[in-house]
Parts: structure tokens; sequence; C-alpha cells
DNA sequence: GAGTGGTCTAGACCACCCC
DNA sequence: GGGTGGTCTAGACCACTCT
């Protein structure tokens, strides 16, 4: 068990009732909630609760932990703040996941230009899943040697009948194995539910880069436009836990009608 | 005063010290730091205290409004997590500006696609200031009447020499009456921070919509491209307190060496 | 009713800033 | 040294969910 350090009070102790060595606060201070909130990403990371399932209620975390509800509280809070927990009175405390239909599209941010803010839910046509090797951006982006290998999956999706996206995604082949056309057809839900529940791995934010470009031909084949259509390229890096890039993705975007809508604070 | 109404404990008493009414909590129970929070919103409407000055400590506000210090936090918090309070600790809190270098840009998401994701601060070249009637689309988004007297400014960003963005900003003839370039040229700094000091309005979010569209001749011109080159185009709205709608902008974007950069979580 | 998260309080002490 | 925000605790009670 970790020895944690408070900045006041009482020193603390490990659970086997040593006391406390003199700790200086050392050069970096770090609250008790920052380590509270490190533990449990471990634990997280370790697979002890997985996505969905409830984590212990916080009086036994603070007792696992040997500290205050308050303190176990405001570390489960930026957990949920990050989105990796979700927090439900008088349920408990669980763990996210992109299975839950509220969650399905959560990183998908193109709406249709009319009517409500609400997401609409595309359709997802599969176009093919190939083996290859990692590209030097991809490789840039998902931290691998050029040439390691990768499988590549893309897909179109359809919004009220008509092609909006043709989204190419590419994963080492090393994280995620055996990757099918058929496996990733027959799950329903999306690529992230998908990863989740086949592989473990589950995506916790992402960065995404906009562009605008004219379309080449594939391009305008699969979204049946003219080619030199203006189109957005969305390119995409999304993370798992420690920040791990596992995901590059480019998605290119008819923007008739549909528009990527975003929130700045 | 306004009457707080608590979840529990002691019912407060008004500062004149008459006894609380027996209060039903009500059909929509409110925590009391979310009273808190829209008291102090009213303040900063009202401007009790003006950007960049010190709202009262803590401890003072507590007195103020007869809670704990806690509860205030609390609210305080949910203020500075909007980027509309700045806590700094040993000083106090402050009312958030734009003209603080380090809010200077808040809402330029536009970055060069080499090197760090450092924000680069472009220089300004103005080209004119109109008045004009609101569009549909503006009095739509500004929450106008059609026709509506509008003042209309039109800019060129241009980053390490290189014109990038044109962007036309229209605003409320209204609400921003006498606006001239020469005074919009005089004010060093952004746009925003211009506003604040000039009119007192202060910007809290935007929403913005994103699109691919073929550059017309008047951008092509301004932004030194081929017309038909794929330009990102960026509508904006941005809001003061209470979700007011006061400014309506749309900026093309040549995407080339720069791209709009977005962090989902 | 028991258990969970959510609110609120009162008080102690720490870290930072400035006089 | 005194003020400000920041951390941590202990305890009380409220609101929600399930059984």
């Amino acid at each position: 068990m970790t020895v944690l350090t408070s900045m006041q009070n009482q020193p603390l102790v490990a659970p086997n009732n040593s006391p406390m060595p003199d700790n200086i606060p050392g050069p970096s201070f770090r609250p008790l909630y920052d380590q509270i909130k490190i533990l449990l990403t471990q634990s997280l990371i370790a697979g002890e609760w997985k996505p969905g399932e409830a984590i212990p209620s916080e009086m036994d975390l603070a007792a696992r932990y040997q500290v205050s509800q308050g303190t176990v509280r405001k570390a489960i809070d930026a957990l949920a703040g990050d989105n990796i927990l979700i927090r439900r009175q008088g349920k408990g405390t669980f763990v996210a996941t992109h299975t839950e239909p509220k969650h399905q599209y959560r990183f998908l941010r193109i709406i249709p230009d009319k009517g409500s803010k609400d997401k609409v839910h595309p359709t997802t046509n599969f176009i093919d899943v190939k083996r290859g090797k990692a590209s030097a951006e991809v490789a840039r982006a998902l931290d691998l040697k050029v040439g390691a290998p990768v499988t590549a999956l893309r897909r179109v999706l359809v919004f009220a009948g008509t092609p909006i996206i043709l989204d190419e995604i590419v994963l080492s082949s090393v994280l995620f194995p055996n990757l099918t056309l058929e496996k990733i057809s027959e799950s329903r839900g999306s690529i992230y539910s998908f990863l989740e529940t086949g592989y473990g791995l589950r995506m916790i934010r992402a960065e995404e880069r906009l562009r605008a470009m004219a379309a080449d031909a594939a391009a305008a084949a699969y979204l049946l436009v003219a080619e030199g259509t203006p189109l957005l390229c969305v390119d995409r890096i999304a993370f798992t836990y420690g920040d791990k890039p596992v995901e590059w993705r480019r998605g290119l975007c008819l923007t008739d009608g549909y528009s990527y809508y975003n929130e700045l604070a």
C-alpha cells in the first residue's frame, strides 16, 4: 500500500500501523486528493473496476486510504469532471463507458445546421479493414516506429440517408490484434464501445485538428460529390489512461447541411 | 437582501434578523452554493466589481450572505471553472478580463501545425468599419430584428508574415455605438479587450460552427490565394453574462501550415 | 430502512503574498 | 505578521434508490 503524505494534522499511518517517517513535504507539494486521484486511476488501469461497474463507496475508499470522506470526494469529483467516473446519487460511482447510449458518440461534433443541437445518431457503412505499416504521420501520432504494423479501417457515416463523413481509422495491430471487418460489423454501436469491450481499452480524451481541403477522387466517390469539393478534414488522436495515444483517425466531412459544433469557454 | 433557503440546519435569517418563514424546500431544490453563485453573477452584471478588480474575500462574502466559507468557496469554484473569476492564492479572487496577456486570445483556436501547441500571437490589419442592417442570419444569431442597425468590422489576422484569417465581425450598433476604425486601431490588443474597456461588456463564452468552403473573390484577394481555394469557415456567436449573444463573427481561415485545434473530453 | 451520493458547517492548519 | 486562498477533517443532515 502506498503511503500518503498529508499537508498537515496528524501524520497518516500505513495500514500496518507503522508510524509515518519524518516526511519533509518535499520540493513539489501534492495535495492528498491528488494522490488519491492517482491511486484511483492506477486501479482503473489495472482493471480493478471495469467499465460500467461501480467503484467502492466514498466511505469505503476513505477507510481504505485512511483519509476523510471529503478528501476522497474531491478526488472522485476530479475524475468525474474528466468523464472517467460517473456519479449517480443514491446508487454509487461508476466507471464511465462508451457503451452507454448517452456516451455513444461522445466525441462526434458534427451536427445538423437546422433544428436543435441534439446529436443525430448516424448509421455506419463499413468499407474495409486492412493491415499495413505505420506512415510517418501515424507513427508520430501513435508513438510508434515508422513501418510498425497497423490496422486501418474505413467507413462512411450516413446522416438521414446522406453520406456525410468518410473515416479512416488507424490502430496499432499489436494493441488491437485480429481485428476483422466481420467482428466490427457485428458489434452494434460505436468503434470505441467495440474496442472497450473487445480489448479493454477505454478512450479518455482526444485531440483534433481541423483543416479545409479539396475532395480527392476516393473521397468524392464515397461522399457522392464532385472531385475538388471543399471538405472539412478532421484529424484526431485519441488517448487512453496515462495520456497514451492509441487511435489515429482522419475524417473527411461534407459540411453541407451539417457543421462541426464547438463550445468555447 | 435576498433571503437564501438552505437545505438543512437552522433556517438562515435575513440581515435584519427577522426569523425565516416556514419555507418548504419547494418543488425545485436549489443548493445554497448555487444561489450564491447567482447572487455573485448578479453583482458582476451590476458592475459591483469591474474586470480586473478583486472581489471581497471568502470570509467577507460568507459574512455577507450568512453562510459558511465552504459554501461561498463552492460558488466561487464554479465561477472560476467558467473562467468568470480567477483565484490567486495569497492575493484574492479577481474578475476575469480579456485584457490580461494570458487571456488575450482565449477563443482563438488556430495554431501552427509545426512546433509546440503554444499559441502564436498574430498581428491585425484592419480593413474597414461600416454601418449596416442585420441580415436574417445575424439577426437570428444576435436576437435582433432583421434590419436592425449593426456595425460590421473587417480585418485580416497575419501569422508570421502570412495573412491567414479574414474576419468579419458584426455587433449591434445600439449596444456598441460610435465604433470607428480609428478607435479600434488605436486600442492595442484584442477586440474583446477593446469592447470590455470601451463598453463594459465582457465576453463569457462562445459557440462556433465550422465548415469547409471555397474562397470567393474577396477572400482570395485578402488571403493572397486563388479563388476556389478551400477555406475553413468559422462562424462564432459570443455571449456575455446571462447567455446574451452580443457578437456574430465569420472567420475565413487558410489552413495551410495552420489548423484549428480542439480538445475533446 | 439501509446505503449511497450531495450539501452544509465549524474549525484547524498550510502555502502564498505583501507589507 | 496578517490577510488570502487551499487543504483536510469530523460530523450532521438531506435527497435519492433499491429492497
